[in-house]
Formats: C-alpha cells, structure tokens, sequence
DNA sequence: CAGGTTTTGTTGCTTCCGAAAACTAAAACG
DNA sequence: CGTTTTAGTTTTCGGAAGCAACAAAACCTG
C-alpha cells in the first residue's frame, strides 16, 4: 500500500466509476462495458490493485460454469475514507464513510453559526473522528460540507443562505487551511443526489431528480450522468416557486412559494390553523386515516402541489426516476399516494409510463452522509 | 473537392463545431479554446481543408499589429446542404440551407398527412430543390423533419403525434428509403433549440431553454451542450402542464392545460369569450394599450401564466439564457412586459439577475430551417 | 483419467494520437 | 537591416489501445 497516487487518468477513472457502480465485475465483463479490449484492461486493473484501490478476488460460483472462473475486481474500501458533515441550525454531526459509502465513525460536534468557528471545530472533530476510526491521516480524502442555500461553481464558497443567514462565505477554504484536506461545500439537496448517484439506488442511472423533504423542500438532478449546478449554481431550487398567487408569505419575502404550502412545518402551521390540535404530521395523517375531513383538506394541498411541482419538474426533465427522500418523517400513506396520483395525471402518459417514482424515509446522520458523499464524488470523478 | 469523407474523428468535430460556433479563427486560438497543442492543429486542418469543409483566408487587419498575421479558418457554406421540413396542419415548404444556416432554395410541397404520401412528396421536393439550387446531389447530406409530438431516440419514429393523429410512424425510414439521404425526425420544440444553438444566438451557449409560441407552446433545453431529449424524449414537454385546476378542457383530455391559456388560438378564444369582437392577438394588445380592462385581462392571465411557466423551468434548471420564439405574432409588448415581470418575481434574484430572457419574432419558413438545422446538428456532431 | 472445449486473462507487437521542443515564416519596430 | 513578436510546421517521442497468439483454469466426454 504505497502512499495513494489520486491521480487516476480518464480510462482507470472510467474503470473505478465502472466497478463502484456495477459492482464486483470481472475483466471480461468489464472490457465489454467499457468499449475496450480485453488487452487494456490488464494493464489498467494492474495499476489499480497495485495502488490499492482495488481488490481481486475469486469467484464463488453457485453453479457450476464451464470455462476458467473469473477474477472479480471490487473496491477496496478501506483504501480511503471521506468525511461530511451537514450545516443546519442543529448540532452537527461529522461523519466518516469509507469507500463504498457506508459510515465507519461519528462524532457530534458543538453548534455555531459563525463561519470561523465551525471550520474550527470541524478541523478538531476531523481529528477525533480518524483517532476514533483508527486510520492514518493520509487515508482521509477530503471532506465534504452541506448546505442549504447557493454554492459557487468551484465548491469553495457558499453564495447565500437565508437559512444560516451567510452570505459569500468562503467556507471551504477556512476548512481546507484548518484542516489541510480538500474540503468541497455543496447545496444539500445536491449532495443529496450525488450519494444516491454513488452509493444509492441511482448508480446505474443517468438521469433521475431528487427530491427531499427536510426542513423545506429541495431538489437536485443528475442529467446526462451529472449533477446539473446550473449556471449560477442554483439548478432545482424550487422551495420559492410561487404555487399560489397570493399565498401565505414566506421566509423569502414573497407569498405562496412552495416551501409554504408542502414543508413539513407549513403543513403543521396549516393543521393547526384549521383547528386541529397536533404536534406531528403523523398524527395528521392518523386523523385522515379516520376520515377527518379537515386533516384530509390539509395533507391533500400539500401532496397535490407537491405533485403538481414534481409533475411540472418530469416534464421538463423527463427524467427515468425520481427518488422523494424524505428526512422529516413528514411524507406518509396518503400524501405519498397523493404525489403519485398527481405526477400521474399531470404527466403525458408515454412518459409517465415509464418513470419511476420512489420515496424512502431516512434519519439520523442522513444529511452528513450525502455531504460526505460529496467529497467521493471529487475522488472518484474530480472534473 | 474529392467526394466528401462525411466521416470526421472526434478531434475533428470537435474543431468543426469551434469553426461554426465561433465563427473564423486563427490556427493559435483555435488550439487555446480547444485546449490541445499548436502542432495538433496543423494535421487537423489540412485534412479539413483538403476535405473542402475549412477554408482558409488570410486576416484582414484594421490596425497593424506585430508578429506574422494569422491565417483564419473558415467553414465553406457551400462544403454541403441541408434539407428541411416541418409537418404540420399546413402547407408544408421544404428548404435547403447551407453549413452556415442561410436558406439557398424553398419548394412548397401539397399538403398530405399520409406517412407514405408525405415521404413520396418530400423525395420529389428534394429532387426540385437541388435542381433550383443548382448542386449536385452528393453535397446534400441529410434532410430534417420536424413534428409537433414525440419523437424516438434514433430520431426515426414519430412515437406520438396527437396534432397530426400519428402514432409510432416510421417517416424517417420512409423518407430514406425514397431519397437515400439520411433523415432526422425530430419534435418542433427541439428544432428549434438546435437552430439556435447551430446557427443563431446560442451558439456559444451550453445551457439555455426556447420557449416556442406557434400554434401552441413548446420547449425544449440545451444542456451542458447537449439538446435534452429526456428518457422518453419528451423533455419540454410543457403545453400540459396543468397551470389552473379546473380549467378549460383541452384536446389531450385533461383541463387547464399551459395550452388553454397561453397558446394563442386559447388567448383568442379566451378574449372572444369575454366579448372582444377581435380576429388576432394584436388587436387585443391594440385594445388594452388603450386600457381596454377585458383585454387587459386577458392578456394578463396569458402572461403571467407564461411568466410563471418560464419561472419554474429556469428554478429546475437554471439556464443560462431563454429563448421565447414567437411564430404567430402572438407575443406583443404587453404579454412580453407581463413574462419579464413574472419570470423575474418568480426566480431567485441571484438567478434572475443574470438570466438572459430574449424575446424574437420569426415568420415564414422558420420551422422548416429548424428542421433542417437537426440534420446539419448530426451532420456536425453525430454523436 | 486423459484429452477436448470453453471461457478468462496475459504477453508481444503494431499502430495511432497527441504533446513538447525546436524550427521556419511573415509581419511590425526602431 | 537586424530584432522582436506572433503564426504555423516539422520532428521526435511516449503513452494508450487494438490484434493475434498464448497460458490458465475450470468443465465435459469417452
């Protein structure tokens, strides 16, 4: 294991990209996904093992196949690790994943809003988190920071957060000089989507959209194999697209955005406006199941308008999945069935036909692994 | 001018398309912006000026400057030809354009919406068009259709066409099989982005939307350089979008589609409604210059619809500019006023501020010289 | 159980592409 | 009339990938 090079040319990028998303492959399978000979890949995986980066193994056969059984190349995942840590109005959490994305070690660190303090206290919890996990300092990649709000193109600066009222904080460069490790910031929703590119359900896909429920709404895509930032870095802001004329105000300054109709907290502050005395959107949901008409009115215009944005979104986009990830606890049955129900009416049926619609509830250091997931990103595929 | 290659290596599209994008070049720019040595540049131009397709001037300087003046690098519009034609509910016209996008010839076919009729009238208008244009059959390397409707990957079959009550027609290979020349079929929308992006304003654009008013409203994005066809190819499919629940009953069976309210015949109808005795879009706009409240109205509720559309569609993707092509006149001072006002209450004002929002009005054969841009946008950059 | 078959992966050899350095060409400057 | 400056070319070299033949490791057959 000599010190890594982390300089991969564009073929072993294109190889490693290959095995992290495929899965354990072996040279033939992978000569022919890759559109080479088989003499390439020698030399290619050569190169790999012997960094360290991947690993070979035999195959286990369940049945018996004729002809000499193959080498499966996969990833190595202690060859290297990643941290991420997610900045909210919370007590953060820095995480440390390995290579294939599952995380190896937390630690929670304390809360602040001030930009020099957090890199600070970032550089100690770095420190702690690879004494706690027992690597060297070498293994640790980059680390990766989300937020919520508008980055710059080159990762290194959080334009605007409303959220952390921060506006041109060149956050990545603070952590980078604190922690001498290449430290990259990225809009949550994106790093969202960048985990479920790397490690989640849409590593085999290039184009699929995200959406999460968390505090507000987000939403990120890949196209076309890539995280789309858009020219200013602002691709899939949706939580202040204006869903009804002379809607409720919003946090933004303008009325009826969509983060006041379908964020989990608009969705109480509406319940509780009518009347119904809840504390969570569980027990919304519950009154619904017993056919309150009230807690029905309430979850319907959260779930049609969502529906409706993510329909508008499907249109545009025409993606081949969309993965609604909800972090709050907020989307149950019958919102849920109300998105799907409204994607599918609002989108042509040749494309609704084929999408994919998925939701999937997470908690705990969610937000932290999608960040760090970030930093993997740039390993894995720096440009 | 040996019978065109017509088969180019990468390096080599990649320099055509610097040629036709950024117009003439010296060999020393032309390496910089593609970011390869200067003695690359030297074997790819002489094989593109023996092949005809580069031609090489000397620079005219204004001003002396120092140092051996360049040789600039030109494409040579009559290398090769184009063929174009749009279907529709009219009279169809089929153009020739040349490598630079400029109509050379026009033949107006009769109207047919017969597949095999269709295909016959366009072999025989390609045979008039090339002799009105005085070239031989050879330099005619392609001919483009476009449709309103779904069109598959290959460009090939026309998946869905509920204008044209077409469904799953083969035209393209009808079309090849009675020309010999390769065809493109292609959605209108996307014609339209491709014209713009080959041969009009967006040519140094990798990330920009047209918005298209004809007979309805269509869409379509280039994305990282790339035309967007989505997974189902129905990315910008926006005329159904559901904008009001509820509303006015359209053909595709839903209510309240994007096309009942802002597609022109919906803005005619919607103001004859109200009881303005007018025959087109500008006598509406004429009537509200003079505060005419009904036509105000009317024209508010397609603007502002149209503004909102736009709106959401630069929040998913964050273009860099959008393009609002207007082929029927429908798009006055007012319903323009009223889309710039709404796109840019509706977008977050880092976006908005730098989004180039263009309005253009185009006649005639615009549709056609669309479609003929699919087939110089193969042609160019095949895959 | 020996030899054929089938599939995997490797070794040379060749070819192609493109980058770096050094060179020539053509203008303005003084 | 040399010097400087910029443009373009020639030469040389190294890396990457293809083809073809070869070696390895399993199964199948008689």
């Amino acid at each position: 294991m000599p010190a890594m090079a982390r300089k991969f040319n564009a073929s072993q990028q294109a190889m490693i990209h290959l095995i992290a998303t495929m899965g354990p492959l072996s040279r033939t399978r992978l000569a022919r996904a890759l559109g080479v000979g088989k003499p390439a890949l020698t030399a290619l995986t050569r190169t790999l093992i012997e960094a360290g980066i991947v690993l070979e193994a035999r195959e286990e056969a369940e049945e018996p196949r004729q002809g000499r059984p193959s080498m499966l190349l996969a990833m190595n995942p202690d060859y290297g690790y990643f941290a991420g840590v997610s900045i909210t109005l919370e007590q953060p959490v820095l995480v440390l994943v390995d290579l294939v994305g599952h995380v190896t070690a937390r630690v929670e660190l304390p809360f602040s809003r001030d930009p020099d303090t957090v890199a600070a206290q970032i550089a100690e919890g770095v420190d702690v988190l690879i004494a706690e996990a027992g690597i060297p300092r070498e293994r640790l990649f980059g680390i990766g920071v989300a937020v919520s709000g508008l980055v710059d193109a080159g990762h290194e600066i959080c334009l605007n957060s409303t959220h952390l009222d921060w506006h041109n904080i060149p956050l990545a460069r603070l952590i980078r000089e604190k922690t001498g490790l290449p430290a990259y910031l990225e809009n949550d929703a994106k790093t969202a989507a960048t985990r479920e590119k790397l490690f989640g359900e849409a590593r085999i896909l290039d184009d699929f959209a995200v959406v999460t429920i968390g505090d507000g709404v987000g939403c990120a895509s890949f196209i076309d194999g890539k995280l789309r930032r858009g020219h200013n870095g602002g691709a899939g802001e949706i939580a202040h697209t204006t869903v009804e004329t002379g809607g409720r105000p919003c946090k933004c300054g303008k009325r009826g955005c969509l983060d006041t109709v379908a964020a989990p907290g608009a969705i109480l502050h509406d319940a509780r406006g009518a009347g119904l005395k809840v504390a969570t959107i569980a027990e919304i949901e519950h009154l619904a199941a017993r056919n309150d008409p009230v807690a029905l009115d309430v979850l319907h215009r959260a779930g049609a308008t969502l529906g409706a944005v993510i329909a508008h979104l499907v249109q545009v986009n025409d993606p081949e999945a969309v993965f609604v990830i909800d972090t709050s606890a907020a989307i149950g049955t019958l919102i849920r069935t109300l998105i799907q129900q409204t994607v599918g009416a609002n989108v042509l049926p040749d494309m609704g036909a084929t999408l994919r619609l998925t939701f999937s509830r997470v908690s705990g250091d969610f937000w932290s692994q999608t960040a760090a997931s970030v930093a993997a990103h740039k390993f894995f595929v720096p440009d």
